[in-house]
DNA sequence: TGTTTCGTACGAAAAAATTCCTACATTAGA
DNA sequence: TCTAATGTAGGAATTTTTTCGTACGAAACA
């Protein structure tokens, strides 16, 4: 029974910095902070160290977990993605519409951010639910 | 022409602490800071003055607006609320979601976080767009 | 009218998050 | 082997955000 470390767990809440790196892990899998940062600075300027540090704190969280084996460590995301995310869009959820999916789901379609191929695919979602 | 203003203001990053605002005048309307602070206080403690001068930061970032003519002023949102709110969550899509509303929905639709009364209204209204 | 209550203004302290400097070890290449 | 490049560690400086203390004016009211 590891029910009481799960949920400990899924309080995760990561800073924007933080994010920004998740983001990446999550997109390439476990990486060095080399590459890491290689990617932030594609968007951003940021030294090497400030993406080490960073990285380094995450893994005191245990956000991060890092493998020393080699020299270069090499760092991936502890918690399953989809169960971060999960946990991140209710917070949204439950902030912006007062817990009602529903509310969301009229915004997003209700302006322009979605597109037909979006609209589409939420339908068949929405039918494969249905038959079962 | 004012869209210039416009796009400066849409702008809206709002903190943490500055969201917990933005969510009481949202649901009650222009309000004084001892009502904001009365409802955040329903949810944690904190002091009148802490409250009092969030809201003047946000008055300085034109995030709110105030009404001075009386001795208790009156703060209202500057930003139309659908406006920012979405603003704020195109920017999590962005962010979580490589910008695919669809995959939002699916997690939505994907575990617990949805009830069926959910579903129904998510069903509604994109039959209503496909009438259109 | 005197006192208490409630309001704003302002500045500073505290806390949180971000950034980077410096030191030193290891590795790769000339 | 010497040097340059690349890596981690750790601490400290900086910036941003949050919190609150203090001062003081206006209003309520006994």
């Amino acid at each position: 029974m590891k029910a009481a470390s799960e949920t400990e767990n899924s309080k995760i809440e990561p800073t924007k910095s933080e994010l920004e790196i998740l983001q990446v892990l999550w997109e390439y899998g476990p990486s060095s902070v080399r590459f890491v940062n290689d990617k932030l600075n594609e968007r951003r300027e940021i030294n090497y160290t400030s993406t080490l540090k960073l990285m380094q704190i995450m893994a005191e969280k245990k956000i991060l977990k890092r493998d020393e084996s080699a020299v270069k460590h090499i760092y991936h995301v502890t918690e399953n993605e989809e169960k971060t995310k999960h946990h991140l869009l209710k917070k949204f959820v439950d902030a912006m519409y007062n817990g009602s999916a529903s509310k969301l789901v009229v915004q997003l379609l209700g302006n322009g951010s979605t597109t037909k191929e979006d609209v589409e695919e939420i339908r068949n979602l929405l039918n494969k639910i249905n038959e079962e």
